[in-house]
DNA sequence: CGCGACTCTGGTACCGATACCATCGCCGGG
DNA sequence: CCCGGCGATGGTATCGGTACCAGAGTCGCG
């Protein structure tokens, strides 16, 4: 078994409180005794018990949650670095769990979290349905969204320009002259999924261009999928001269499709990535900074962590992005 | 404040006793009790405090703990994925820090993980000093290393092939008539930096070929500093015709470097990345599947976690690698 | 020289949940 | 009819720390 402050104490011939003092390096423990206590930590391997601490004091666990959607994303580990970032200045860690897009194991995820008593929660809502991210549900455990606003709960969400970023790049496209624009989305049961596809929309009306469902597929849950909704667009009789894909996975996807059509399509995808530069065709990508927003969003949580009663305040904070154009010259 | 069982208990006119064995489906609770308890448990939103309970039950936190270097690599996104593959199954969760390649936050960082009593600890370390990572001074929470064996401790550890693959690559660069290739690397100081640069050393030898350390550069921190180095080794009178590169990093930097140079020399690297078959030049990746190395690190770990016995096994498990020439013809 | 004030130390109870043992009521067999 | 046995329930101590309070010792000042 490992050994306890009582062990410690015998061992320093002094009483547990006193070990304790000099572990919280309380002011008022004589220094004779203090480096009595050192020693006995030092010879015996001792390490106070953070649980039992936690019991005591009657909170804290120093431990901020993290709930994604799918951590093989390199979106989520600039998030976690971000996340980190922050934590770290405050000294706590944090525990992520990947919900594979999954509204029912996010549920269990944070039901676990709130029962380990984590002292806040962030989370990337894999759907629309948000009930079991409410903290009234959570043991009043703070919490935060990042990448979509909640809905019908109370909390502050970090936000992304989704319709914005996706109007933009859009309205790029139309300028250099696209008139027929395909689509690869995400599902319209999510924020993302919906704001992006708005913005595609929104871009081809103010062009006076109709949308043409022919073109548009928008469920495709890995790159492979991507490919075949590429293909599937693409191989139309009178096909689009361009796509705008909404997330890095369809952009890949769509790069691959339009590569094996002779590379004639333009591309613009939601989502910057390392090798955007380094291709053999032209991108458009909307970016932003995505390790913002895990910063933000732990600040966020934090704030409510330090106080609180500020529970209600539903803050939105919206991360710019900007749109990069990478003429990947064919060499 | 949060109810507690006792709350509970008043609510459910029972004895704390009861609400406890009926939330451990214990089966000697009557069924009216137990529906009373269940009923007062949905009124009160209550939720065990899982710190108490690890504190009287003596143990189990159901956390595995992972330090790794460097969460933006996408390598550490793959090894997450097979941990937490391994770990959902037996109902723990992860917590992941990042040491940022430095040793002294990795030796923090493990002290805190054994202070809050997690069950296991999976750790990619930063160097070749590994007194810290000796469960003997961690409050025996089992350890296993991934990605580097054991130095002067006695542990489990998930390795790759780091110097076969690399001889492999750097053959198949002779092979293809190169004898003048440059190397970029890691430190020497870390297990995955030596074995690589023994690999190319050894394939050149092989081959009858000297090592040529003004095209040797072995501590590139960033993609930014590779460039840097590749930019050195081929603005040299007579520069190599090919360039290894010990990692996704240098390679990338490589690229870039190759790239600026008119992309006239060939290429190899390690670890393997989702564009390596879309860029515009020719590559020759080492790859491997990282999520396996999660998978079976968290299973030599759960093994320990197990049977508490068995510590003094220090298996090595080594993940092989495979070759693969991406010929990136330009389109 | 006496007394309050201040410093240091230890005893005790308690955080929330559970192991252990005692108790109570009920049943059937002798 | 009495007693052993069993199923259900509750009381109590305990896990490892720490808040709170009490007590011992020291010092300075009137």
């Amino acid at each position: 078994m490992n050994p306890t402050m009582r062990d410690v104490a015998d061992y320093a011939r002094v009483s547990p409180m006193t070990v304790s003092r000099t572990l919280r390096d309380d002011p008022s423990v004589a220094p004779e005794k203090r480096s009595r206590v050192l020693a006995a930590v030092a010879a015996l391997g001792y390490r106070r018990n953070e649980a039992a601490r936690t019991l005591r004091v009657g909170g804290s666990t120093k431990l901020l949650g993290v709930v994604i959607t799918n951590i093989a994303n390199p979106f989520y580990a600039q998030l976690a670095l971000g996340i980190e970032d922050h934590a770290d200045k405050r000294g706590m860690r944090v525990v992520f769990a990947n919900s594979g897009e999954n509204t029912d194991r996010e549920r269990q995820l944070v039901q676990d979290f709130a029962a380990r008593r984590l002292d806040g929660i962030i989370a990337v809502p894999a759907a629309n349905q948000h009930d079991h991210l409410d903290p009234a549900g959570l043991a009043a455990v703070p919490v935060v969204l990042a990448a979509s606003p909640p809905h019908r709960i109370n909390v502050d969400a970090v936000l992304l320009d989704d319709f914005g970023g996706t109007y933009e790049a859009t309205s790029m496209l139309i300028a250099r002259g696209h008139r027929n624009i395909g689509f690869l989305g995400l599902p319209a049961a999510t924020w993302t999924g919906s704001e992006r596809y708005r913005g595609y929309v929104a871009a081809l009306e103010a062009a006076g261009l109709a949308v043409q469902d022919r073109f548009v597929r928008r469920n495709q849950p890995h790159v492979a999928a991507a490919v075949e909704a590429a293909n599937a667009i693409l191989d139309q009789p009178d096909p689009p001269t361009a796509v705008f894909a909404a997330n890095n996975r369809n952009t890949i996807g769509a790069y691959r499709a339009i590569r094996s059509h002779g590379g004639t399509t333009a591309l613009a995808g939601f989502d910057d990535f390392d090798f955007a530069d380094l291709l053999d065709l032209p991108l458009i990508v909307v970016s932003y900074d995505a390790r913002e927003i895990g910063r933000v969003a732990a600040e966020l949580v934090c704030g409510h962590i330090d106080n609180p009663s500020s529970s209600p305040l539903a803050r939105r904070v919206v991360i710019p992005t900007k749109v990069i154009d990478y003429p990947n010259a064919a060499s």
